[in-house]
DNA sequence: ATTTCATATACGCTTAAACATATATGCTAA
DNA sequence: TTAGCATATATGTTTAAGCGTATATGAAAT
């Protein structure tokens, strides 16, 4: 799969990192601030095996970085230097605000962080920085990190 | 695979169909216009069989359409009416021409198509209109077709 | 009607990737 | 040091999709 052209490569391996829904669920979630792992199957109600190996596979693609914190992993967006390809994410994450499944599960994202009743499971976890206070817009295009990435 | 959310499944048929470098290749050569068959082949230098194999996928994920001519099939890109998915076909293919190998490719369809020599596998096969006076800019948005897509 | 040319599909094989279940790792707290 | 929680990976199975080779279709041309 190693070709002359590497940025076709990368192409290839963002869109198979992009082709499936649960990484397209997770992406969703992550469009504004790193988020804790255990949010991800909370909101999502999926095992957390599969947002495990689904996030591995986001990380090994080069689309997300991690960041530990104690027993915590948060996942967040690894934004590409290059403007088109970081044209693709935006867009993705933009056509994925769209949706009300999706816009729901943001929502939910913010409300289970801030609930005052909050799941047992996630109780002690940090919360995302960006949500806590506000819903705060998108900052659309970060700062591109000086970072191999896409593998 | 088929889910409650049809924007979601959509979004994943998108991407799995761009998540292949021969894919990506064939639509970068459709960016202007519809092309036909055997270019694809003469210009890829790949099979027929796996050309057409790849064309059939695009084909059945909404993301090309064909039009018979005689003996020849002319593929062209289906432009999703909705906005956000326009817009990652579009970041797409720009990303695409930002390529060598790919410019490359598009300029030796251009001159296959127009070469006064031409090879005699495609001696006889119709030319892409846009193409024959003078490589005109992309459309970058035409006009959306009033149509199903992406299955 | 038969041949020929352009394109599509079928077949057999191989690999990637999905899933659920089970287990390992790594950090914290006791 | 052990126990416990958060996360990651291994295992076994199933499915999708890639490839090359062979063959089928469908429209012209003979």
């Amino acid at each position: 799969m190693a070709s002359k052209n590497k940025q076709l490569d990368r192409m290839e391996i963002l869109f198979q990192a992009l082709a499936d829904k649960t990484r397209l669920r997770l992406l969703n979630l992550m469009r504004e601030d790193e988020v804790c792992v255990c949010f991800f199957t909370e909101v999502l109600n999926e095992s957390q095996p599969k947002i495990s190996r689904h996030l591995a596979y986001l990380r090994k693609s080069g689309l997300v970085k991690t960041r530990r914190d104690g027993k915590w992993v948060h996942y967040s967006i690894e934004w590409p230097k290059e403007e088109s390809a970081r044209a693709v994410i935006e867009d993705t994450l933009e056509w994925l605000g769209e949706q009300k499944t999706m816009s729901a599960e943001h929502e939910e994202l913010i409300s289970v962080c801030c609930a005052v009743d909050v799941p047992v499971t996630i109780a002690k976890a940090p919360k995302p920085e960006n949500l806590v206070e506000e819903s705060k817009p998108a900052p659309a295009a970060p700062e591109p990190e000086i970072e191999t990435y896409l593998l």
